[in-house]
RNA sequence: GCGCCCGUGGUGAAACGGAUAUCACGAGGGUCUCCGGAACCCUAAGUCCCAGUUCGAUUCUGGGCGGGCGCACCA
């Protein structure tokens, strides 16, 4: 819609060029925009001002230029004024927004366009350590980050979703550990469990496998026999819970690996020959004065362990030498410190880091009734991301994690979750969508569909109402929000927008009744518009993972 | 204490440095009851504070204040 618009003033900007009327010949980037403000017009200019400083003329005087130099053959120009201290304002006529409507008919990307052009975007995400089930924290990040990765795609950007699974260091050594001392216990063996162990029932379940499968055969074990079982059981749990969201990857990649390959290694010789690290008190330390952190940090441990900014280093490194345009990493707040530093270790080995684009996101809190729900890592009393699924539901979650931008708290609101009522954004939304699909079951009984034989911006010339105009309006603004959405990795924007539509489309349902109406070209161009505004909600919840239902 | 992030009506959000700060929910008052549980109108209410840059600041800079997170040889 406004590229239109926009191309109308481009022209204008030329036309006065070359009447000698101004000394640029190209419009401001960015000078089109739509206002916020109603009164203000359809589109809104603020060329004029921009311009007021190079061309050494009065901001209204310029808009004037612009006015008289604009040519409008195809009569999309309802009104125009100017307005403030030198905005153009443009009113546009219900023929530009027929038009409108009819390109998005035939555009089955419904506006958004191709930003990605086929670049190629990894989206690294959860992440979460195979030590236990998912929590709802991890939660808000399964469903940001493979949210992010629906609107790349979405946008024509390549997408790579991938996991890194840190199955190697200490954490997995406690679980082994704890697996180990609930094994015994179960015997009836002396066992000491340990003091960081992990203390959630799903180890005794494990355990309980083993004793199962290997009866007493496991008491002297000293190989990997825990640590094994429990990563399998473990990883298989959070893959179930992730299936249950609809989030998929297209590769795990194993911090042991990076071990196996050497790469940690390498990356030791390599931050050694350069300075930037140094061995002290019987570790290998990060120079904080030659990366640029406040205070060294501990790369190897005195007991010759890598700690984990180490694997990390590794890890990122392996990312950038495979070549993605852009690299995205979820993370939780509590993890930014460290990835600055991994950052700033890359970036003093001389790597471009400009690609590395993380996406931050605060803790949730689940509420009910008002009244927050308790959750504590420790002692094992969170509430695991399947509870909350069992719940309510993967629609209900997804939507709620987008309901906020990442980078403020999130209060989860459980009763609302579940409503079926106008308040929940989730039904709304939805509601919007089965309402319509209804509409059409009764239209087409009613043999209304086929009363829609008019092709083009014809099919929707009966369209007058200030409500079916807002609605065309509003659906003309989808590719931009998608774009934008994708282009800053702040899905909430698309959250809202589909709120926006649903209210307009309420609105829109409750003034005008469809059937029924005896002309019929105006009962085909409001069925058409429907259509429209039910493919766009269709898509936008595609793009957040959330079902389209056809009733509910 | 230091660092990072964040402060917009009651709540959650929006505003390339642009017009009288917008939207939704909630609150109070009124209208309507028809394809599916709706919708409409009116009212009250907001840029944390102080400077600076600018023709113009919610937006940029500095300083306060408030909140979150981090500041382990944990991940």
């Amino acid at each position: 819609m406004k590229r239109r618009v926009e191309a109308l003033l481009r022209r204008s900007v030329e036309a006065a060029h070359a009447a000698g009327e101004l000394s640029t010949a190209t419009l401001p980037e960015g000078s089109v925009e739509v206002p916020r403000e109603r009164q203000h017009g359809d589109v809104a200019c603020n060329a004029a001002m921009a311009l007021a400083r190079s061309e050494r003329k009065a901001p209204r005087a310029i808009a004037e230029i612009l006015l008289r130099r604009i040519e409008d053959p195809g009569g999309w120009i309802r009104e125009s004024s100017i307005a403030g201290p030198g905005f153009l304002n443009l009113r546009l006529s219900p023929r530009f927004w027929h038009e409108e409507a009819a390109a998005l008919r035939e555009d089955p990307a419904l506006g958004v366009r191709p930003i990605g052009q086929g670049r190629l975007v990894q989206v690294e995400f959860v992440s979460a350590n195979p030590t236990g089930p998912l929590t709802v924290g991890h939660g808000r990040n399964a469903v940001l980050g493979d949210t992010l990765a629906r609107l790349l795609e979405g946008t024509w950007h390549r997408v790579e979703r991938e996991y890194y699974f840190n199955n190697a260091g200490r954490q997995m050594k406690v679980l082994a550990a704890s697996v180990r001392a609930r094994y015994l216990e179960l015997l009836g063996r002396p066992s000491e469990f340990p003091e960081d162990g992990y203390q959630g029932d799903y180890i005794r379940d494990v355990a309980r496998g083993l004793v199962e499968r290997h009866g007493e055969g496991l008491v002297e074990h000293e190989g990997n026999a825990f640590r094994d079982a429990a990563e399998e059981a473990i990883f298989a749990d959070i893959r179930a819970t992730q299936d249950r969201l609809g989030v998929r990857f297209d590769r795990y990649f194993n911090e042991d690996s990076l071990y196996a390959s050497g790469a940690i290694e390498r990356v030791l010789e390599r931050l050694a020959e350069q300075g930037l690290s140094e061995h002290r008190d019987g570790a290998i330390w990060l120079k904080a004065e030659r990366v640029g952190l406040e205070k060294d940090r501990v790369l190897v441990k005195s007991t010759g362990e890598p700690a984990y900014r180490l694997p990390d280093v590794a890890y990122h490194l392996d990312k950038l030498a495979r070549g993605y345009d852009a690299i995205v990493d979820v993370l939780g707040a509590d993890h930014i410190a460290e990835h600055q530093e991994v950052v700033a270790a890359i970036s003093a080995l001389g790597h471009e880091v400009a690609p590395i684009r993380p996406v931050i996101y605060q803790f949730v809190t689940l509420t009910r009734n008002g009244e927050q729900v308790k959750m504590s890592t420790r002692r094992a009393e969170y509430v695991t991301l399947d509870e909350l699924l069992d719940e309510v539901g993967s629609d209900a979650a997804r939507f709620f994690f987008l309901t906020r931008k990442s980078d403020s708290h999130l209060e989860f609101d459980l009763e609302l979750a579940k409503k079926r009522e106008a308040d929940n954004p989730v039904f709304y939304v939805q509601y919007a969508h089965a309402r319509i699909f209804n509409l059409f079951a009764q239209a087409e009984a009613a043999g209304a569909v086929a009363a829609a034989t008019h092709a083009g911006a014809e099919a929707f010339a009966p369209l007058v109402e200030e409500e079916e105009i807002d609605l065309v309006r509003r659906l003309a603004g989808y590719g931009e929000v998608v774009e934008i959405a994708a282009r800053e990795l702040e899905p909430h924007r698309l959250v809202f927008w589909l709120q926006e539509l649903a209210a307009t489309l309420h609105r829109f349902y409750n003034r005008h009744r469809v059937l029924g109406d005896e002309d019929p070209a105006r009962v085909g161009a409001r069925l058409a518009l429907l259509d429209l505004v039910r493919r766009t909600i269709a898509a936008g919840l595609g793009l957040l993972g959330v079902t389209a239902p056809e009733r509910m």
